[in-house]
DNA sequence: TGTAGTCCCTGTAGTAACTACAGGGTCAAG
DNA sequence: CTTGACCCTGTAGTTACTACAGGGACTACA
């Protein structure tokens, strides 16, 4: 089989991923050391990019670098079992869940307070005062 | 005026902030320098404690420490424009809905593909196969 | 053959916003 | 006078990258 070895410059085009958080995965475990060529250039090919591209996917999302590393483990020891990923994957939606609610509050008073801002260049201004103001917690 | 100052463990405990974050943010700039006390334990009065409620009311809104900063100074030069504030206060509403958006994406993949997972001990799993496969990008 | 430009290599430092030590001084109670 | 709970300092660790600096390698072209 012809190998089509590509650098990590061209993975990192191929993927938009990075060419530093490349070597960043590979410092951390998360991609395998690739072969090097006579000069020392890493040499990646279909399987690397096929790891890479996993890694991107879960962080997109939302998955932590931990969590991947622990799935790409199930993969590698070939010991994926459905439902392990799913604890996985529903904790991470919980935490997920958890996230959006604490920001729509966020938002909620954020666009109610602003909604009483005058607009104008004057001092008195109702988002300041709520943060000064000792009745919000 | 009797200036009952506290210290910085008081501090900690009547506002709820890590004692540790107390001094963060006197390092950054966020917190004034308190006076000493003889032996060198600092004295906090109730404008300390004002000022950092509201680092930590902003903070739990979402703004960033640089946010805060800037609004503080605008307080601390007594130029606090409504005007300037909202322009602020609105771009950050902004960032915040921006993550609730993509917080939703990621919940819906999730929750849809999770949906489909058997939770069953078997090697198939529909979101390893989601995170392997080429056909989402 | 020389050289210019673009790659690649390494190690290290910086980002945000804390949090957690270690090693030492201080203070109040008994 | 000792014990325990505080306080002080500086520094390192956390997450997930990103961005250098200083040096080699490779390709094209004159």
């Amino acid at each position: 089989m012809m190998a089509k070895e590509i650098t990590r410059g061209q993975l990192a085009k191929r993927s938009g991923c990075n060419i530093e958080t490349i070597r960043y995965y590979e410092k951390i475990g998360l991609m395998p050391e690739p072969p090097r060529s006579a000069s020392g250039y890493r040499q990646y090919d279909e399987n690397h990019e096929r790891r890479l591209l996993f890694v991107m996917r879960g962080r997109e999302l939302g998955f932590t670098i931990a969590d991947l590393t622990s799935l790409l483990d199930l993969v590698d020891r070939r010991a994926v079992s459905c439902g392990e990923v799913e604890k996985l994957a529903r904790s991470h939606l919980r935490s997920v869940q958890e996230k959006i609610s604490d920001l729509k509050r966020m938002e909620s008073t954020l666009s109610d307070t602003v909604r009483s801002c005058s607009g104008q260049d004057v001092p008195d201004c109702p988002l300041i005062d709520r943060l000064f103001d000792t009745e919000f917690n």
